[in-house]
RNA sequence: UCCUCCUUAGCUCAGUUGGUUAGAGCAUCUGACUGUUAAUCAGAGGGUCCUAGGUUCAAGUCCUAGAGGGGGAGCCA
């Protein structure tokens, strides 16, 4: 006889059949019930057994952290926190857990710091909040292929390993062959490049997007999710040095299409994991709700967890162009009290706190951006007819900032290779790039979602290194 | 990288103007109890006060440097 699911077992409810459950001990109480997760679901199933029928020497082993086998009949529960639960006849133990042990680590039955649990990112998982927090990434991860792929949209695999170092998005990780300890040298004293194993400087990717739009221009429609790399000395609660991202690029859409598919596509997402995860999302938003409430009242999201997710879902995102927002800046309180940090003038990158005040205070809803001066955004991005702004746009969101950044790219071959020419780039560096604006050229947009940040909006978690199994941060490379 | 705060028991923290033997709650263990839901009651064990220097009759407490962590900023997704 196999074991059923605890997730199956307490959508179904088979009372009066025998059932075989295994799992791992989240609590042993009054030496009668034994509270049981899997991992299929946040609910555990309580296993209650006749401790005057069982051997002290089993009893003892029932402790938090072990695993269990339990065979016994699932009936109708006499107390009140569940609505079955399992009348055992007998207990295997299948892994013991020394409670010594135990006690040292995230599996002690108390609430922990997250800080703490970051340091056992081996053992977090066992805990209720990792647990809902991986399950919802999971979650998301198959939405995102299932939104993509319901709309014709193909995946593409861009390479990690990668030569291209022109879109400047960041400092890169290198990846040599070299002994470190020997490196050849070129007569002048430089790296002797040609003697490493692809003959070329190579690095970790920053991006797919590049290699993403040589796709669209003959797909049509596709997109990227893979992992990240940004050498970047960011310590910070919104930055990892590896990172997941989804980039779609869509032959024929301009900005404003880009603008409605990323709308569609957050909201889609939302949609799936409040649809989907609602056992997990309630013990999120439960704990978000604490939270909140430990804070100052003027930090305080006036909106639960799961009412965010619903105001994305349901709630259209407001599109302003950069040359507006920074009107409305200069309009603003803080800036006519001098309450800002940064200047806002035309032509300067808005700042974290322009931002928050435009999504927080001015617009109370993911806005978006679009527009900026061409001096501050990449190469690849559409010049506007007037010579001075680029078909650029970002997505903020509240609490999390900038969650999405895309652009109209630039198609036409004259325009892009003068911007080759203003940014510093090598023409000869992207010569695959620039080949294919020769070749039936088309108009095309796309964007990039940070995936760990779009986990933290659906989860509430408010540093990225709680929504990644194992985090990459400066000076942190464990497990 | 910058600013700022923090580091005391397994965890979360308290520790007065520098002063005797460093405390609490939870967790663990032992016992009692037993249809519990963060079980309850009684008791016990548990400390490199982050590290290295320094000031002082005396340092968990003051000073200097370093390490680790949090929050914010910059950079960005």
């Amino acid at each position: 006889m196999k074991h059923t699911k605890i997730k199956a077992l307490l959508e179904s409810s088979q009372v009066g059949e025998k059932v075989i459950v295994k799992g791992w001990v989240r609590a042993f109480r009054s030496n009668r019930f034994i509270q049981i997760n899997d991992g299929s679901t946040i609910n555990n199933i309580q296993a209650v057994i006749e401790y005057e029928n069982f051997d002290e020497a089993i009893l003892k082993k029932i402790s938090t952290a072990a695993a269990v086998e339990v065979h016994g009949t699932l009936i109708e529960s006499q107390g009140k926190g569940q609505s079955v639960e399992i009348a055992v006849e007998n207990v295997h133990i299948l892994g013991e857990a020394n409670p010594d042990e135990v006690q040292k680590t995230v599996m002690q039955p108390k609430k922990h710091s997250l800080e703490f649990l970051r340091e056992q990112a081996h053992l977090r998982f066992r805990t209720n909040t990792f647990g809902a927090v991986f399950r919802i990434r999971h979650g998301l991860t198959f939405a995102i292929h299932k939104f993509f792929n319901d709309k014709g949209f193909y995946n593409l695999h861009t390479p990690i390993l990668t030569s291209s170092d022109a879109e400047g998005a960041g400092e890169m990780f290198h990846v040599t062959n070299f002994d470190l300890n020997n490196i050849p040298k070129t007569e002048d004293g430089k790296v002797d490049y040609s003697q490493d194993f692809f003959n070329k400087p190579v690095n970790l990717t920053v991006s797919g997007q590049l290699e993403a739009e040589l796709g669209a221009l003959a797909l049509g429609q596709v997109y990227t999710f893979g992992p990240t790399f940004r050498a970047e000395n960011s310590n910070t609660s919104r930055h990892l040095a590896e990172f997941w991202m989804i980039e779609p690029e869509v032959a024929f859409n301009d900005l404003k299409d880009n603008m409605d598919l990323t709308e569609e596509f957050l909201k889609y997402l939302s949609n799936y994991v409040l649809e989907n995860y609602a056992d997990d999302l309630k013990f999120l938003n439960d704990r978000d709700v604490k939270e909140q409430s430990a804070k100052p009242a003027k930090d305080r999201n006036p909106l639960t967890l799961i009412e965010r997710l619903e105001f994305v879902a349901n709630n259209e995102f407001k599109r302003i162009t950069y040359t507006e927002a920074i009107e409305i800046l200069r309009n603003s309180k803080p800036f006519k009290k001098k309450k800002f940090k940064y200047d806002v003038e035309w032509g300067v990158d808005l700042h974290s706190e322009h931002e928050r005040y435009l999504v927080e205070k001015e617009f109370n809803c993911p806005v978006i951006i679009t527009d900026y001066p061409a001096d501050i955004k990449a190469f690849y991005m559409r010049q506007n007819d007037d010579g001075k702004t680029v078909a650029a746009m970002d997505v903020l969101f509240p609490g999390i900032g900038e969650i999405v950044g895309g652009s109209q790219r630039e198609e036409r071959l004259d325009v892009l290779k003068k911007k080759c020419a203003d940014f510093n780039i090598d023409e000869k560096e992207v010569w695959w790039y620039i080949d294919s604006r020769k070749f039936g050229t088309v108009p095309h947009a796309g964007f990039g979602l940070g995936f760990e940040r779009m986990v933290m909006f659906a989860t509430g978690m408010t540093n990225i290194r709680d929504v990644i199994p194992f985090p990459r941060t400066p000076g942190n490379a464990d497990f």
